[in-house]
DNA sequence: GCTTGACCTAGAGTAACTCCAATAGGCTAC
DNA sequence: GTAGCCTATTGGAGTTACTCTAGGTCAAGC
């Protein structure tokens, strides 16, 4: 498929594709005649696996670590394993803490929501 | 209080206050003799309630129509209050999906680290 | 044969900070 | 009294992670 079906499949758009494959995160996808980029299926879940990773805001260089070692020649030795394990690890732990924070600013928010409803009603009811 | 300790109390940097002046989206600080910004508690008031909106996510663009309509002479006018309720709500919306997102995204990084220690910890053991 | 459309590249632009260099007033220490 | 240090000031450069633009190729359709 080209581009254009694994942005869509993906979520990631064209140019972030392709400023992933420049970043060294995406093994150099092959090229059609015309120098056109051809993805696999493979490639797709790749791709899928940095939109999931980048969208819980794991940022680029940790993720450019995770593809390094996801593609080194011994990427299925227990110590590349493990190294991609405690990547994931440390950014679940990230991920925790951002989601309490959402939590208490969702509150912040209600709370001011709420005051504003009744300071309109008022005004006007 | 100087902008150290404004900072220390809004969990602002000394530089993102400087930048948020700049944008204008706090009414500009006084000054004491030697041109040192001087913030009172309404100063710090608002700086905390810019933190918690930046920190929801909500762009710097929507802040400042929040800050401009707060500081607007109309400001308590009813349809001044019914559009910064409107900023809010909109940005509560946002931050739900945001939410929900964050969810997903976390099944997603449990179901990983899970796959990743069983292949683990049958290699090594 | 000319336009259209999907793609290519390099490079500029954006958001929201963050850092840096150069400058200045005031305090203490010798 | 002046040297060093602290806390501030400014303008402007740097950062992250894209996102957009300009200019170009090539195959297909009318």
């Amino acid at each position: 498929m080209r581009i254009n079906e694994a942005s869509a499949r993906s979520g990631l758009t064209q140019d972030t594709i392709r400023f992933y494959e420049k970043s060294g995160m995406l093994a150099p996808i092959r090229r059609d005649a015309r120098g056109w980029r051809v993805f696999n299926a493979d490639d797709v879940n790749w791709l899928t696996t940095l939109e999931r990773l980048r969208a819980t805001g794991m940022p680029l260089d940790d993720v450019k670590r995770f593809a390094l070692s996801a593609h080194a020649s011994n990427r299925e030795a227990p110590e590349e394993r493990a190294k991609r394990l405690a990547l994931l690890e440390k950014h679940a732990i990230t991920l925790a803490h951002r989601q309490a924070e959402l939590e208490a600013c969702k509150h912040f928010l209600d709370h001011k929501i709420n005051i504003y409803r009744t300071s309109l009603e008022v005004t006007h009811g």
